[in-house]
DNA sequence: GCCAACGTTGGC
DNA sequence: GCCAACGTTGGC
């Protein structure tokens, strides 16, 4: 099966691209999604699948480098922790409702790609990242736009 | 099922 | 800090 391609948004002064790297085996579980729109798009990750890791509400936001999806969708433990930030008591471990995947860094990119530099290149124009009123934490992206994000950020 | 109120996201 | 654009909640 032909990997997929995604993007997914972070604070970096919540939790950063340079945090994931120096993660344990620079990989982190993806919790926390707590909007169901997002969440199902997590359950359509696999394992091998690509990840541009995107930096947002900062000084400069774009992406700064490409991730991999290490561990496919499973329950989401921190919904079930009352001292949690993501508690929510209608997720239980009979039935989850909450789902997070397992990231490993993989690359950083040379120069980040910003915001702007996004929304000045035309093939990008189309990607959801720049739809209106967009706030999904996680979001597919084609190939051709992945391939054009990376192509900006090596060169 | 409608919709007003409220909370959150995230660019600016 | 502001605020537009959402999503969610809860009364009816």
């Amino acid at each position: 099966m032909a990997p997929k391609y995604w993007l997914v948004k972070s604070e970096p002064e919540v939790f950063s691209f340079a945090d994931l790297k120096m993660s344990r085996n620079r990989t982190t579980h993806w919790d926390g999604v707590r909007n169901y729109q997002a969440r199902n798009f997590l359950r359509e990750m696999e394992k091998g699948d690509r990840v541009l890791f995107y930096h947002s509400n900062c000084d400069i936001m774009g992406v700064v480098g490409v991730a991999e999806v290490t561990k496919e969708a499973y329950p989401d433990h921190s919904a079930w922790d009352p001292k949690s930030n993501y508690y929510d008591p209608d997720s239980t471990p009979e039935n989850p409702r909450w789902f997070m995947v397992e990231l490993t860094w993989q690359q950083d990119f040379k120069r980040k790609v910003t915001l702007s530099e996004i929304k000045a290149a035309r093939p990008l124009q189309k990607m959801r990242l720049l739809q209106r009123g967009n706030r999904l934490s996680v979001m597919p992206v084609s190939k051709a736009e992945h391939d054009c994000i990376c192509q900006m950020g090596m060169r």
